[in-house]
Parts: structure tokens; C-alpha cells; sequence
DNA sequence: GAGTGGTCTAGACCACTTT
DNA sequence: AAGTGGTCTAGACCACTCC
């Protein structure tokens, strides 16, 4: 048996999902529906349900059914926006200004997003909590994967839940590398900061359920009055 | 049904392991042994058992059996430590400087720590990497729960180990906040370092196998040549 | 009441490790 | 060969949601 049957059922209903039979928000069948369907048993079916719903894929609610996962802009700013108040309160940033640019990629942003893109959509915009700047993002994206995405300016605040609607493309997680640095002569003057404040530099990779990584983000972040939180296990 | 079974026996073996009945190493009873002594079946125990095993607080091995989590250096260093270096190799930084004191504990130390200790251990250690200065922790337990602490020095370069061997706590999650900010003219001289040289700095709450707040550690980051690494799911 | 996921059982067989 | 966890099945009943 090289792989589990569950894991079958697993990968079926992951594509079937990234194909779009299964649209964000929409039920999935029954567990017993997959079983008959599939060949399996109801046990065989349910372990492979609750595996999608550790990886964050669908959600599972007794009495009413199975949903594919619908970001919306709370859960995409829970999961993956990880500023917090000194209380622990979720920071709700709004946006400030935003440019969108279309360009050639560069060799290693196109060695690490899906599809080795020779153009990519480049976002940059700073965002704002209680009338200060609090973030600069430079956001790179597959000109091939988000057609048309320049069309779209202004940008909604959650750009996983314009991926996910427009694109179908789905964020499950994000590997993320932080060091210190100081914001700089340059942002200083746009972020109405002084140059010299302490900040948290995160470049992110963002991937989607089939571990593509779609999208590359640096994040310059003024901590002055939140912090980056999360939880080690 | 308020409470499931399988909850009761994860509860069982949790309590077995945090009163030594199991000590970190030892090898569980097998699934249908557990299943028998507790009076249900071996799906259910098994159940529990991969409760555990998600939490991290025991380890199963297919053909050799179930053993309670063993903290070794570099199990600890791998989940608890976060630094890895510009290609995502695990940093391993060597102990450079320590001091550990007794004293009464402030008012907030008493309050976020397990058991409102009103004496604690403070231990500040500077770690080196490749030579350089790399963090300056300060760390806060009670001095209740680990008696002697003080005597034991020059601690081991992982303290979680020497928790779980010496004071049967095994640390199984940490809630960190970073933020951003510069060295200073203080720790630079401990440190070797530019004074202006940006930090992140960590502070984290240590949680043992019941959730339990047993620590409270400050870090402070010189991340030039390293990246604190993490994964958002 | 019908349909969903949640819990629990009993039993079969497979894959792996150790003796 | 014996013992462990891993997979899979079939069926029962419970708890919750919605019509």
C-alpha cells in the first residue's frame, strides 16, 4: 500500500477544490456522499475531511456540513497579519496609499514564485493604524497568474480575499523571515516618521493549497505601539 | 455526553506524564493496553493518542511504540529557538556569558507566572554566533518550581532541557511578541557590538504540558547575519 | 423529521521494529 | 514470531442545525 487511501481522498478533493468544482464558501458532500462516490468507507472519507481541516482548507460544522474555507477579510488579517495591541487585541490597519506597476521580474523573484514568471505585478503600499503609519509592503505577484490585477487599483485592504474571489487561488500559509533594521531616509519621508525608528523587516512567501508559492511580500513594519505576535508549539 | 471519552483519556495520560508515572523518554502502554485499563476501545485511546502526539507531548513510532517527548538540545533549539541563517539552516549559537540571581519578583512577574511566585530566579546569558555576539536573553521562573536553579550554574546552553530532566517540566508552547528596536549603549559593551545596531526584541510566555505560564523570557536579537523564521498557518 | 458531523465500538489486515 | 502503530471497514448511536 504506498499511499493510504485516505490520502486519496485527500488529493481529490484538494483538485477538485483548486479546479474550481468546489468554490470558496461552497458545501462539500456528505461524508458518506465521498465515500459512496469514492469507493471508501465513511471513516475513510472523515479522516481525510479532518486533515483538510487541519491544513486550514475546509472547515467542518456538526448539524450543518463541510465548507471549502472562505477568507474573508477577519480570518485573512487573523492568520496572516500577526500585529497585535500590547492587550493582545488584533491591530485592524487601514490603507493609506497604494502603487501598482507592472514589470520584467528579476531572476530570483521569478526562481521562487509558481510558473517562473518573466513579468510580475509589483504592489507597493503603506498602511496606517489610529493615523500613524504602521507598514510599507512590497507586494510581487505573477503577471500570468493575476491577469488585469493593475485594473483593479485600489487594491481591497485583504489581498487574499481579491485572490481567492477573483482568482481562485487560495493562501493556506506563508514562511516568513524577520530581522531588525531602521526605517531609512526614504520611507521616512513617505510614512511621516523619523528616519531613525526601529523596524521589523519580514519577507514572506506566501503559498496556496497546492504549496505553489504565488506571492513574495516584504514587509517593513513600526512597532512602536504593536507587536508581532505568534505562538511557538 | 459533556466530555468525550477520548478527552478523559488524553486527560489521564497527560496527568500520568505531569506526575512522572511516564517520565520524558519512557514508553507508553500500547494502544490496546490503554484501551483496557481505562475501559474503552482502542480507537478511542488511539484517538487520544494522536491528540498527543499533534500537541507534541508524546512521539509514536510505527512497529516500536509511544514515548513521552524527549527534550533534546536540538528538539528544543529546533522548536524554540527561530533563528536560521540567510538559507534557512538552523542557527546554533554557543553560550557566551551568564549570571543567574535570586530575587523577590515584581508585581507583574508574580502575575503572569504559574503559581504568583513572590521569589524568582533571574538568569541573563549573552549567546555567540561564528564569534559574534548574537542575543541577550533574560529569563524569569520561579524559584518554587525550580529549586536550586542558582547552584546549577553554568547552565546547560538549552534550559528546557534542563527543565524537563532535573524538574520533570516540559515546556510545550510559547506565546512570543517581537518588536523592533536598537541595542543601546549598555548591552553594546557587553555585547562587542555598534550601539546603534537594530534588534528584535522577544518576549516570550513559556506554557509546560497543562498550560501553564512557567517562564518568561526577554530576548534581544542581533540579526544581521540571521533571520528569526516562522511559519504562519 | 431529515440530514449533517461527532463519538465509539469491534474486528480485520498491513507495515514496521525488535527479538 | 511477537508486538507495535497504521489503515480500513461497518455499524451504532449522539448532538446539532435547519426545514
Amino acid at each position: 500500500m504506498s499511499e493510504p487511501l485516505y490520502r486519496f481522498v485527500f488529493n481529490k478533493i484538494v483538485s477538485r477544490i483548486a479546479d474550481g468544482t468546489h468554490p470558496p464558501g461552497s458545501m462539500l458532500p456528505s461524508e458518506i456522499d465521498i465515500g459512496h462516490e469514492l469507493k471508501v468507507s465513511q471513516g475513510t472519507a472523515r479522516k481525510a475531511l479532518i486533515e483538510l481541516e487541519r491544513k486550514g482548507i475546509i472547515e467542518r460544522r456538526q448539524g450543518r456540513g463541510t465548507f471549502v474555507t472562505l477568507r474573508t477579510p477577519e480570518s485573512s488579517l487573523f492568520h496572516f497579519f500577526r500585529m497585535r495591541d500590547a492587550d493582545g487585541n488584533q491591530v485592524v490597519p487601514d490603507l493609506h496609499s497604494e502603487t501598482i506597476v507592472r514589470r520584467k521580474s528579476r531572476a530570483e523573484e521569478s526562481r521562487a514564485l509558481y510558473g517562473d514568471p518573466e513579468e510580475v505585478y509589483q504592489i507597493s503600499r503603506i498602511r496606517n493604524f489610529e493615523g500613524k503609519a504602521l507598514s510599507h509592503e512590497t507586494i510581487i505577484v505573477s503577471a500570468k497568474l493575476f491577469p488585469g490585477l493593475q485594473e483593479r487599483s485600489p487594491l481591497p485592504n485583504s489581498l487574499y480575499v481579491l485572490f481567492q474571489h477573483s482568482y481562485s487561488c487560495i493562501i493556506i500559509s506563508a514562511r516568513e523571515r524577520l530581522k531588525a533594521s531602521i526605517l531609512g531616509e526614504e520611507l521616512a519621508a513617505a510614512m511621516k516618521s523619523d528616519p531613525a525608528t526601529p523596524i521589523i523587516e519580514a519577507f514572506r512567501e506566501s503559498l496556496d493549497l497546492l504549496d505553489r508559492v504565488v506571492e513574495l511580500r516584504t514587509s517593513l513594519m513600526i512597532t512602536e505601539n504593536v507587536f508581532y505576535s505568534i505562538t511557538l508549539e
